[in-house]
DNA sequence: ATGAAAGCGCTAACAG
DNA sequence: CTGTTAGCGCTTTCAT
């Protein structure tokens, strides 16, 4: 049996209320009693059980964070920004992954519910329908983070995608870079990020008189990129390519890759850019050119922007923009 | 407010403890009344709450973890591990990141009890003895998992270290190489997990006759082996060496950065091998030759290990044995 | 098979 | 400033 305020309220000498009280500073307490009541805590090894605490407060001081895959670099930066801001608001995590699941995703929502979480996270990669509706009216706050859907009904941080394209073009195009492919994922174009995206890199072709080559593909991960390689090769030929953009660093790695394996040297016969700046971005040989999405910035303003609901106007609002960078490494030649 | 077994009980007109039977199906109940009170539940979308459940039943159904960054490819695939597990077992976790501080470490754990947590997994990278002092006469169930240094007084997973070192130097020494430099970090040797692996290389050097080469360097980090590199250098020009193995596959990435920015080509000029197989070791050009540790299953069984002791037998003990794997690629070549 | 009632450990009026 | 008391939502005897 563990030790409760009344084993503490009883070696003190006082009642169950004054220990409650020096606990949680919540009312005066003679200076006396304070002494007695923190001695018999120390003498126990007491700790205040949060679970009976939660029961009559409503406050569990959890936030649920539902993620894709937490195997994830970026997800996990995501994660690491949520955890210490809510640490320093004495919140904690609960963590679940969903792996594209659907149903999980789900499953865990209600989990979270009954867990008397008082906000939730959910860093999804898929577009969940019901899950949407179910969110929409649920009374718990919440914050939707998506990198590749937009959904404009729910609450979520939002960064300037078509920028940061936009960066990138004017630089490559600095560079005397002309003939740019757009390499990138096929996805339903109207909910996703990357129609802003698209339309930006559209926009810089067309600024300098030429005609977007854009490549779509089903996949955004490493071996997708791979798997283009062969036809993106065909089409730096045909077209005269001299940089590839991706709009994933997954892709970029992974067309990297199949150039190495098959002899094509990056960046003396081609240029590569990415978007992302995931971990491998710096580490791989040619380091990666790419945008830097500010992962850990998006998890640390999501908890933000639900704490400050949860306990008002003492969380720093900062109306912090969320800073991409265009980080230019080995990948991406001048002509 | 939501909605309590008393609405419910109301709504059915029966009392709260039959709604309670029939939603733990803890004792039998007449059809007619179990089909009133599902009804009544589904007309009011009702949940129960484990708050309150967990204060009476002393459950929470929830594990504490607390890892070093969960930003870290392998903590991450531990953490998945845990948590798929625990999941079948309706167990979820609570998770918390220390970043290498002892301080943050200890508040964790402290949080956790008063949290009710029914189990404690820890991944750390530091030896924080105050911590395992505290562990052990904790009366949570733990599992104590650190990839650098053994705690022989804490419940662990470990693996035979040794052996997979023998598995790569015997790879090695088949494919032709006789001089081979062994790169680690140094830490206090006797509480380390590094001791038997540099035994079993030192082991196999001297069975071919072969005087170690050791090169012990104060990091575990990608930078740490490119900072080592120039060294390294020295090292294989004066000692005619024609691999150099790394302690960790961080290690072996700075140095085939290095080696890759000082124009030195491996394998040609010189085979790296890691140990670990972490992400990008597979993703790096050219591919690293390394030892895959299996850190999912070690998260897997870590959990398997806590659930037994909290649900007895049901837990399958397949007693597993983790398997540790030699990862033939690219950055090792036949002499 | 079912309801009444006690109590899990704690906070928050309320009365002194 | 301090003690008494009434719950928070639920499970679990104990009667019936």
């Amino acid at each position: 049996m563990s030790v409760t305020i009344k084993d503490v309220a009883k070696l003190a000498g006082v009642s169950i209320s004054t220990v409650s009280r020096v606990i949680n500073d919540s009312k005066p307490v003679s200076p006396e009693a304070r002494r007695k009541v923190l001695h018999a805590i120390d003498e126990l090894g007491y700790e205040p059980n949060q679970v009976a605490r939660s029961l009559v407060t409503k406050k569990s001081n959890l936030i649920g964070v539902i993620v894709d895959d937490i195997g994830n670099y970026y997800v996990s930066q995501i994660v690491r920004g949520i955890e210490e801001i809510g640490r320093m608001y004495n919140y904690d995590i609960i963590l679940g992954s969903s792996y594209g699941s659907e149903e999980t995703e789900m499953k865990y929502l209600q989990l979270l519910r009954t867990k008397q979480v008082e906000g939730i996270i959910l860093v999804s990669e898929i577009m969940n329908k019901n899950l949407v509706e179910y969110l929409e009216d649920l009374k718990i706050e919440f914050v939707y983070l998506n990198r590749y859907y937009n959904t404009l009904k729910l609450p979520t941080i939002s960064l300037d995608n078509g920028k940061a394209t936009g960066m990138m073009m004017d630089y490559l195009i600095e560079l005397g870079h002309k003939n740019i492919l757009y390499l990138t994922q096929e996805e339903d174009i109207e909910l996703t990020i990357e129609k802003v995206k698209i339309d930006a890199y559209k926009n810089a072709m067309k600024s300098i008189g030429n005609t977007p080559i854009i490549h779509k593909i089903n996949s955004h991960r490493i071996k997708g990129g791979y798997d283009a390689g062969a036809y993106v090769k065909e089409l730096i030929d045909t077209h005269n390519i001299s940089t590839v953009f991706c709009s994933q660093d997954e892709l970029a790695i992974g067309l990297m890759n199949y150039f190495y394996d098959n002899d094509i040297k990056v960046p003396e016969d081609i240029s590569v850019a990415g978007y992302g700046d995931i971990s491998v971005a710096a580490i791989y040989r040619p380091t990666l050119t790419t945008i830097r999405e500010p992962y850990y910035d998006i998890g640390a303003v999501a908890i933000r922007k639900i704490l400050k609901k949860l306990i008002g106007e003492s969380i720093d609002d900062e109306n912090i923009t969320l800073p991409i960078r265009l980080i230019k490494r080995e990948s991406v030649k001048r002509i």
